[in-house]
DNA sequence: CAAACCTTTGCACACGGTTGCAAGAGCGGG
DNA sequence: CCCGCTCTTGCAACCGTGTGCAAAGGTTTG
């Protein structure tokens, strides 16, 4: 590894015939200094193309000024959007976002919270996974800001973010009952995180509340293979659903795309689906989903600006709702 | 701000006994301590949850492990799945990933530079915009390695990946007129990156060479809705073409969803298209397009293991091919 | 048994900033 | 002219860690 030679306050002290602390004064907001002096080392440390070094100010502030985003496939297009959204309103609060990678297990979403504490980070937010409680606990007890998002489980001092799932998925049952379905399904993955099983329940419950079955298929991850696996387990069952409510938009695209290419079916008109985030792809012509957009602006606000609030001891909740986004994967509208 | 307060090497040391800096020494690879002593540090510091401060240590030892990424547009697939395996490969070399949004302007690619300098990340690695000749200086000159994927322009200093543009867009050519198309087309964003110009200038040079008339059209940024503006201006011209080379994928869907959803032709036997990264989409079955991919994979670990290399001087290149995926938007094959 | 050697450990300084404190400068009012 | 006030500035201590150096302790060797 090659040396870094960054150029440090002293130098620029010592070329604008100043001692160091003025230097600093000058690049702190608020501090004492002349007009005369504040100029005089703007010019060196512009001369010297020197920056505040951000590690030092934060070993002596006890603020980095960093925020861990802790995600797994970040690829992903509604995770994509979130972390994009997040790291504008960071920047717009002179946070900085460091991203952390748990794609490898469930595990690592441990080690990554033990990293964001070794950056010191001032908080973390996490998109995926569910940390252990005594790592929560050792942030918060830290510190540490915490934010949880759509994981569902609680956490002492943490503030977590969920949507409001069943409601919405008892919406779609009835906009599937209003457009003249017969027969329901929920093509749910199989990874079972609590905001994707408050979905299938929220649609199994409103089938009971309206005396009809609904049949429900698991299977792989949240992604467009599993669509196309789920389609065709569905498509091929003794009585054929005409209304698929999908727990998020990239299985749903799976599915009307088997169901159009592999089964011939039009939809709307043989098949309704309805899905979940409103990811870019729904909007696209091949697709006109109908979905429930998630309000990732809002999430990214709402998490961002709770970071500067005051701390409170015990947990926060924000719920919220998923709009539905009326297009054309469902009759009527 | 709520105060934090992290537990520091001074109370594990206290604790367990020890000096400080045995402490040190124990979570210091290759340091010198004996085994009673490591012993008893880690379960003072197990019983504590301490964890070495990366800030301070960063400033010990002038390398902070953090790599800042520099991206706009970061929820556009292609670079999603980029920052992915770029923070997958960084995470096995003990590096982490700093991510700077540069949404606002091409000026901000500057100011993220500055901030890359203020954390004294150990390395830069920018995928949007072209940083200004004077801060890549001062980034070398302070031995910040730094990174340019798909920028074209020479950096006195850095690590130039590029892809072979302009043999691919030929190869694109000939796969067309394989195909038995006659009418050429190539739809551009207008952003001009030299990347996407190469491609353009590939594709009319090959025009040029096997002596036919290329159209080109150029409209908006590199996403669906421009492929779906530059659809309508070219499947309304005089002589229709029967073959588009999109400048990438996100502008292949468009243009393929508008050919036949809005003018009702059929891909690829009323028209050939090939598109450029091979994001996920492009296999879906809705698409099933042809496209070059972006060695995505093997990009991220050239950039991750050059950073672990010593320095040069002056600059470094590295061209990579872009293998071309065959599927059904090109007829033949 | 002494000498030479190796391992382990604590001290003290360094890294690059921030900030409380006190001293100095400048100035107006009585 | 002197007192008191405000503004500015340098000194020095501190943040949490790494590491060269020397001393201490233990072990091997002759």
């Amino acid at each position: 590894m090659s040396q870094k030679i960054f150029v440090s306050a002293k130098e620029v002290a010592e070329r604008a015939g100043v001692s160091r602390s003025a230097v600093s004064r000058t690049f702190t907001p608020g501090a004492s200094v002349s007009k005369e002096t504040r100029r005089r080392v703007m010019e060196a440390a512009e001369a010297l193309g020197y920056h505040v070094n951000h590690l030092a100010r934060g070993l002596m502030r006890n603020e980095s000024g960093i925020v861990c985003l802790i995600v797994s496939e970040m690829d992903t297009p509604y995770r994509a959007t979130l972390i994009r959204a997040i790291s504008r309103h960071l920047q717009n609060a002179s946070k900085i976002a460091m991203l952390i990678n748990t794609d490898r297990s469930d595990a690592s979403v441990d080690e990554a919270l033990k990293l964001a504490i070794s950056y010191r980070a001032d908080a973390s937010i996490v998109l995926s996974g569910m940390p252990d409680k005594s790592i929560t606990d050792l942030c918060v007890k830290s510190g540490q800001r915490l934010v949880l998002i759509n994981r569902d489980e609680e956490r002492a001092g943490a503030l977590m973010i969920n949507l409001r799932d069943q409601e919405a998925a008892r919406r779609a049952f009835i906009a599937f009952q209003r457009a003249g379905c017969r027969s329901f399904a929920f093509a749910n993955s199989d990874v079972g995180t609590p905001s994707l099983m408050a979905r299938e329940e929220g649609f199994c419950a409103a089938g009971r509340e309206f005396g009809v079955d609904v049949t429900v298929e698991r299977f792989g991850p949240t992604r467009y293979q599993s669509g196309v696996v789920l389609a065709q387990r569905l498509l091929t069952r003794e009585v054929r659903p005409d209304a698929i409510f999908c727990v998020n938009d990239l299985l749903a695209c799976g599915v009307m795309d088997t169901a159009r290419h592999q089964f011939r079916l039009a939809v709307p008109d043989d098949l309704c689906v309805v899905g979940f985030d409103d990811i870019e792809q729904s909007s696209w012509s091949s697709y006109q989903l109908t979905t429930f957009a998630q309000p990732v602006d809002r999430i990214a606000e709402e998490a961002v600006s709770w970071l500067s609030q005051p701390m409170t001891d015990d947990g926060q909740f924000c719920r919220m709702t998923a709009d539905l986004v009326w297009r054309k994967s469902v009759r009527g509208g």
